[in-house]
DNA sequence: TTAATTCTTGACAAGAATAGTCGGGATTAT
DNA sequence: ATAATCCCGACTATTCTTGTCAAGAATTAA
């Protein structure tokens, strides 16, 4: 099971996107820069979330990327599938083949692991990430909780 | 966050152990021949658990390993932790200082993360995988289920 | 039309991590 | 004493991550 910062930026990117939504789209750029992230690094995540339908883009000058669905429509899940190469834990890939024809001892375990992870990241679409972001911010303005 | 063939095979010697335990101990070979892993490479693996307190070691003719505590009382998250680098999601480490001394977007989700995979670990023992396992054989037996 | 901007694509490269090897040394049952 | 087995450190090969780079295509603005 991989979790890379392939996922990771994949995911702030979008947060990103999302925040800083307009009526038009957003340059890979301006994204790198607020988030810190190596451009052309992004570009090739991108490739990657436009494939899977996630993102759409225009170019040329006011081109860039935005969502083709609402935040609350796109959940973490399919966001790191796009970029990331295996979450799988099995050896096997999920064909239960892993020793030699049958189930090896700890196929179950990892198939258990999988679907724990999946039905987390499923269960978060990036609105739920952004909303919790807003409350935090709201919180800290109102003194209810600490930094870090 | 990582789970690689370490914490993997790590799982399927100790089950391997557990299975075929006798009175005395169980040499490296035997579970390497057994589980078709690499016989030096389980030995580095070894190292690892025995510094953890997962198995102690005789040396010298009939020396080998053996598991220090029943395998209900050793949960898989403590044997992956023993071998693999770090399972931690989050880019800072838990230290939430991600994002130039602040939590990043992202903190939270891997936090969440990390506590799914972690409780989901932390419940499982060694005596539930084979418990499994054996029914599995049961059912297979009394044909129940079908294999693969 | 021209220039500037931005995505698109493929190839390449450095670095880290995984996966595994090897040789020698220490310990212990027989 | 000897053979079996763990113990340890260093080494290597391979794969994956994390980028970089260059050339090209599309689009907008002047």
């Amino acid at each position: 099971m991989h979790l890379t910062t392939k996922g990771k930026y994949a995911i702030t990117a979008l947060l990103d996107l999302s925040l800083n939504q307009t009526s038009g789209y957003t340059s890979i750029q301006e994204i790198a820069l607020r988030q810190d992230i190596s451009m052309t690094y992004l570009e090739q995540l991108f490739r990657n979330l436009r494939k899977a339908g996630i993102v759409e883009s225009l170019r040329g000058p006011k081109g860039g990327y935005r969502l083709t669905r609402l935040s609350s429509e796109i959940n973490v899940s399919e966001v790191v599938s796009a970029v990331e190469n295996k979450m799988d834990a099995t050896q096997c890939g999920g064909t239960a083949d892993c020793d030699s024809g049958k189930k090896c001892l700890t196929h179950d375990l990892w198939s258990e692991l999988n679907d724990q992870v999946e039905s987390f990241l499923l269960s978060k679409s990036l609105e739920d990430v952004i909303g919790k972001k807003r409350k935090d911010f709201k919180d800290l303005r109102e003194g209810l909780i600490a930094v870090g």
